[in-house]
DNA sequence: GTCTATTGACCACAACTGTAGTCAAAAGGT
DNA sequence: ACCTTTTGACTACAGTTGTGGTCAATAGAC
């Protein structure tokens, strides 16, 4: 159950994970100014996503409101954990270096980080 | 240009990142144990990243040795900024406290973690 | 010198993805 | 009671990806 989500779905999640139990048209102008697509579109992708097993449906009359099944912390966690495996031997270390260089590290980063190491 | 190298691609990539200027059948030796391809799939791989600008070829009588174009530092940099973008905001800190969640930190992790920040 | 194994070029093909159309049922406006 | 709009179900279709086959050239083994 490997819940494989696309890039273009995860749009919709994103979505679903601010708003969970809204229905098809709230999505499509929920994504609207963000992704310029078509309802068609957003619906099939809501029907992969339900056929997934990603999202939950739950009928409102002539509609189904949609929730995500996976919490958006899991998803997160995964990708992560994906990340640093696939591409940096497991160690978170070299990835926040590599952050770290590609595009420096705010202030507010530095000082959560300095916060998180200090509870370690 | 966006160099988008497959799932695939990259156990070729990162076989070549190790060992730049080898030949296919070598690739396909290297692979070996890793994963469990025909040495024709390796060979499509290869001209897929060839084709994309990934690898460059150099002439070895009858055969190519191969040669990544991308270097893995900037390949983990973009792929590391692509991550934090679509899903944590861009913002660093959070991915860190996602992974120190999901798998716990070793000891030298926040070692380097700390000399980083200090250096910040 | 001839045979065999290797190589790159080209081809195949199913699954998955992005994008969207058709259709029939139902909801709501008037 | 009709007409329009919205919705989910089904369908389409091209591009990408994973996986590997065919073929002709050729390099090396005998």
């Amino acid at each position: 159950m490997s819940l494989q989500i696309t890039p273009a779905e995860l749009e919709i999640m994103k979505v679903l994970w601010k708003h969970p139990g809204i229905g098809a048209s709230e999505i499509v102008d929920a994504l609207d100014g963000e992704q310029d697509w078509s309802p068609r579109t957003v619906k099939t992708l809501l029907s992969r996503l339900v056929e997934k097993g990603a999202l939950a449906t739950e009928a409102d009359g002539r509609r189904y409101l949609y929730r995500p099944v996976v919490a958006k912390r899991e998803y997160q966690k995964k990708e992560a954990g994906q990340l640093i495996d696939k591409l940096f031997g497991g160690r978170a270390a070299p990835l926040v270096a590599q952050l770290a260089d590609a595009r420096g590290l705010s202030d507010d980063d530095i000082e959560e980080l300095e916060a998180l190491l200090g509870r370690l």
